[in-house]
DNA sequence: TCAATAGTGTCTATTAGACAATATACT
DNA sequence: AGTATATTGTCTAATAGACACTATTGA
């Protein structure tokens, strides 16, 4: 009887659970997020269509949500040690014409340096630039997941070191400052934001680089890459 | 073929999926988070442990992950509109031994007038100090939930309006900084803190307040409950 | 008048931002 | 030298914090 009672709980109609990332990178002087089509298979929902990579978990196979996440990051870029941070989860009845779903969706922040190669391989995944139209017309609810992902780094960005993890180390102060700029969409005072990186102390110096062109410039390496530094204060807003 | 083909992913295990809230409140001059009794009854994991309010999403029910979460918040204590923000989630094969789980974790901040009540008809749930050595011995793995909630609480309280959910309206600029305090866990400067408040021009005026003892108070009210402010620096940070 | 609390004013140290000046590299 | 970029220095306006002062209420 116990055994019966207690098991009817567990025999409720679960979910369908996914996850999905917003995996971005600066290209191009371009903020780019990664986008894979959906299959053109008869039953696979929105054919044809981009979407954020992901998909259903593995129970067999994924230890945990955040494992999950990065391998579907491996499989899709190669990277194996990007910036991961969980965004938000969405679940509801009408999300996915499948059933009633919930998906764990996360972003991802890597340099542009090594995914490129990957991604010649396939031509159902591109780099499209985050602000596109075409990013507001994806499956599933992605764009709104697309949105929500850039308002967090917008968001953030204006007052921690995220950016950082934008770029191939090791990089130098002016084009960490250009990553925030291109992120941002709005120039920043040189002076102001060398002091605010090197106060903030999560650089270390490796040595220095030869551009192109004009003066060689300090390299550096972010300290501690489990996380972003929280600055004590926002940039400067427009007026 | 094609439908036996597709059916197959969706034959995939499904993880039990469930929502759990982290609901606090400030009462007797502390931080205190809602908590209750696991059920003392055979094949129910942690039984007469505490744990977070939560429990299984039901499909039929709950129209969202988020409809679920006030729902679950309503049948606890009564409160219909709180601040609610999603948390995190977390998901693994270990964390439920009844099969992968993954939670969707909500925190909520009410303020105290009311729920009180409601909670003396139950003597399975309880508003336990958030730092109380009972709320790191939890069931599953909701000590870790609770811990990541109140960093999440302790880190905004520093740059953002939220304290000012925890109290009922309207509510005085030295009721806010004692809330604010609490939570904090030092004190602020008086002067520094009303000029923080008012610029950041979230409050609205609502007639003054007599206090039980010394001059009156002018009481206020959240403009717009939706979210809070961001200030635009932090707190000084104690050196 | 006193006690208690609310609210304001003044001063100062800090600092972000504007921008000028200097340093270093390559041609 | 000249050009291009990196880095540092100087000045200023804004402001958070410290703390003293004034205002208002009730006993």
């Amino acid at each position: 009887m116990k055994k019966d009672g207690s098991r009817a709980k567990l025999d409720f109609e679960r979910p369908l659970v996914t996850v999905d990332l917003a995996i971005f990178c600066v290209l191009e002087e371009t903020l780019k997020v990664l986008l894979v089509q959906r299959p053109r298979v008869a039953d696979e929902p929105f054919p044809g269509e981009w979407a954020l990579p992901g998909g259903f978990i593995d129970v067999a196979i994924d230890a945990s949500l955040e494992a999950c996440a990065l391998r579907k990051l491996r499989e899709k870029t190669g990277v194996k040690a990007p910036y991961l941070e969980q965004l938000a989860s969405w679940g509801d009845a009408e999300r996915d014409p499948r059933g009633w779903s919930a998906t764990h969706a996360y972003f991802a922040l890597i340099d542009a340096t090594r995914p490129e190669a990957r991604l010649e391989e396939s031509n159902a995944a591109q780099w499209m630039a985050a602000g596109a139209p075409i990013t507001r017309r994806m499956a599933f609810d992605h764009a709104r997941i697309l949105a929500t992902a850039l308002a967090r780094l917008r968001g953030k960005v204006e007052y921690t070191s995220l950016p950082a993890f934008l770029l191939p180390e090791p990089f130098t102060l002016p084009q960490l400052q250009r990553t925030y700029e291109i992120v941002l969409g709005r120039p920043l005072d040189k002076s102001a934001f060398r002091k605010r990186m090197l106060d903030a102390g999560f650089l270390g110096e490796a040595g220095p680089i030869d551009g192109a062109l004009g003066r060689a410039a300090m390299g550096y390496r972010v300290l501690d890459r489990t996380g972003p530094v929280t600055f004590p204060r926002m940039f400067k807003t427009a007026e």
